[in-house]
DNA sequence: AATGAATTTAGAATGATTCTAAAAATGGTG
DNA sequence: CACCATTTTTAGAATCATTCTAAATTCATT
């Protein structure tokens, strides 16, 4: 792994917040004021397609990324916030299921969050 | 509802081949030839914000259009072809665990499709 | 130091989707 | 039906995330 590779996949193991392409670019500049955005995107698709980071896409956002450690997410219907949740490992249910050997998992949930409610009652939705 | 956006419901609730905002474009233009590809997404929009139709996104590609019936998906890893898959029903499992209320969830397994395992072999991957 | 492979860079290009403002259609209401 | 307000459609430009291209640089191995 590269200079780049490393401390990109050590912002993305290390944060909770689910970063976006963008924000990881900023953190690394931190680091390397010289990186280029493309460097950011090459990196992250290498480790993804290595399954070193995981890669979450919300329907109308840019893709963010996340630490690979197993855990579930909480997505607003509204805004697309996202939360982590821990509903823990089904793999041994859903294989047996599906047929096929799974890989992994990707599992949202979809709610409203608090803001997101509150916003929607004061407009009377 | 106008009779664009019946005719874009028809099309999605009936096809079982998770369409793109454009391939849904083409269908309807068979019927309205004079459709702007805009009222296509407008229309998509509208009725996935009134859960009328699924909207599904697999990193790296177009965003996909589904019928709402329950039903769950296979995603492949490596190029990203969607197949349907029942995995029951697992509101109830999952609504207790998130200790909030869940308006619905999205469930995809990742797998590798038999195609690119093929593919993989020959280039020894 | 030389070779080839992998990575980075700059910047253009692509592609999906949204936005804007004007025009058209729609839906009551009197 | 005629009027008005609201919603939808349209055309086309604009935006934004992401990828591509080709050259330059770095890296690993000999």
């Amino acid at each position: 792994m590269t200079q780049y590779a490393k401390k990109i996949w050590e912002i993305v193991e290390s944060s909770y917040s689910h970063m976006t392409a963008e924000q990881i670019f900023e953190e690394l500049r931190k680091t390397y004021p010289k990186v280029v955005l493309a460097t950011v995107y090459n990196n992250l698709n290498r480790l993804w397609a290595e399954d070193k980071i995981r890669k979450i896409s919300v329907e109308g956002m840019p893709d963010r990324y996340d630490r690979t450690r197993r855990h579930d997410h909480l997505v607003c219907k509204k805004c697309g916030r996202l939360l982590d949740v821990d509903l823990g490992d089904l793999t041994a249910q859903l294989t047996g299921k599906a047929g096929v050997p799974i890989l992994s998992y990707d599992l949202k949930l979809l709610y409203v969050c608090e803001e997101c409610r509150k916003q929607s009652q004061q407009k009377g939705m």
